[in-house]
DNA sequence: CGGCTAGTTGACAAGCGTCAAGAATTGTGG
DNA sequence: CCACAATTCTTGACGCTTGTCAACTAGCCG
């Protein structure tokens, strides 16, 4: 049996430059001579299990990470060991940026499912940065998306309503998943109930209830964690701030 | 009159080596010849009138700001003209990060008092930045730290009680007064109690509530905007989770 | 002095958290 | 492949916190 051509195939599969979500990640933008530069740093690292942690509070952070394949949370805890989901982080997204203002994660990152990440050294990223132009402007960009997604949670929270804050939820995970260039209108939803609610600032019974309320109001069809939007306008119109009753 | 010495003085003052937030803004870390070309590019703002806009939702992003002196708020604006405040911005603290990721803001920046700013173009920002190597590192830092203040934002969000909420946002301003250099423990505010509510999902009434239960339980002293923080211990206590009743 | 905005306080009710029980789903070992 | 255990999720009843509405007070500036 021939090994080598299995290992360049398996080489070539894990590249930048042939990696399916390149156009959300840091090479967007960047001619092909420099993407091999990125990813002459890139580490491709094992599957991380479902439960499995990426990383913990207080570890030092010397590297940012991309989920590749699965889903992530990131967990803050309070000292009492209270804790709160403060993000999901879907295939092309970028999780451990809470390190970058002092040095610490004050997070924990949690694998949803049985998932695969792709691991960038800061300093060694720094270095490529500095050299190449695309690559700086492309970090910067995909920080702010980050930033954009934290923004929309934020604005999930300040929602009063509980059905409110779960058909802003519904929404934002619909767009990410056709940013991936999935059905945006039916999907999986790889949290649980309890993440959802420590996500939104509810307890579990209130998600609960908010999934069976929005089915019976017509807008959402949910089967445990498999769900279907419905009236994607009206969700769009709560999610625009008008009322719905 | 001589007015060159006057204009030289004026220009040395707004020099960022001579800045007394440089060691929290962008320059920090950065040798002296190199802090030399990043100020060249720094434009130097004139005074924003208290309530006056500093950009607003949609408009194009070239450039970030640094509050210098004064405070500023975000203001995300949902399409039915409901406001919803997302950050304040104490000296020294980045404004229009919310552009990175599309190139558009997502919210508008309003003066609380009369204020200053730098403003720097992005362009220019990396052009340096790809030459001077602390410059971008320190660039991803005050990131980073404008991160870690949205997550402390949502940290207060995800307290169910009123008064957990004000007494970790007091905590906060707490903090970042001191960062400054300035008394932590009595202070003024410098958004109004609707601003307050705004950014912390409550209503002006429980606001105001919770800051006269505060003071009746000896924890503050409030008088209009006018705070000193009573019992530092049982904030911090609050802020670590530990219920307070 | 008078008008305006900002802030405080009270009464009431609605929505959500709490507690409790049970149903559905998933995983495991025989 | 089934039975059983362990999660995960749903549903109901009840009480408390907070939002809503309203009236009033305190500062501020012309």
């Amino acid at each position: 049996m021939e090994t080598a051509p299995v290992v360049d195939l398996e080489t070539l599969r894990r590249n930048c430059a042939n990696c399916s979500l390149r156009q959300l990640c840091l090479p967007a933008g960047i001619v092909a001579s420099d993407v091999e530069r990125l990813d002459r740093v890139v580490k491709r690292r094992k599957p991380v299990a479902r439960g499995e942690h990426l990383f913990r509070v207080g570890s030092g952070a010397a590297r940012i990470y991309v989920a590749r394949e699965g889903s992530f949370k990131t967990v803050a805890c309070s000292a009492d060991g209270e804790q709160q989901v403060i993000g999901f982080h879907l295939p092309g997204e970028l999780i451990g940026l809470d390190a970058l203002g002092h040095g610490q994660h004050r997070c924990d990152a949690i694998a949803l499912e049985n998932a695969r990440v792709c691991e960038v050294p800061l300093e060694e990223l720094h270095h490529v940065a500095a050299q190449v132009p695309g690559l700086q402007r492309q970090l910067l960009r995909v920080i702010g998306r980050s930033m954009g997604r934290d923004q929309d949670h934020l604005e999930m929270m300040s929602r009063r309503q509980a059905n409110d804050r779960v058909m802003l939820f519904l929404h934002s995970l619909s767009q990410r998943f056709e940013t991936l260039g999935q059905d945006g209108s039916a999907f999986a939803l790889p949290m649980t109930r309890e993440d959802i609610g420590s996500y939104l600032g509810l307890v579990i019974e209130t998600v609960s209830r908010s999934f069976t309320k929005l089915q019976d109001d017509g807008v959402i069809a949910v089967r445990g964690r498999q769900v279907r939007l419905l009236q994607q306008r009206q969700i769009a119109d709560a999610v625009h701030g008008h009322a719905l009753h």
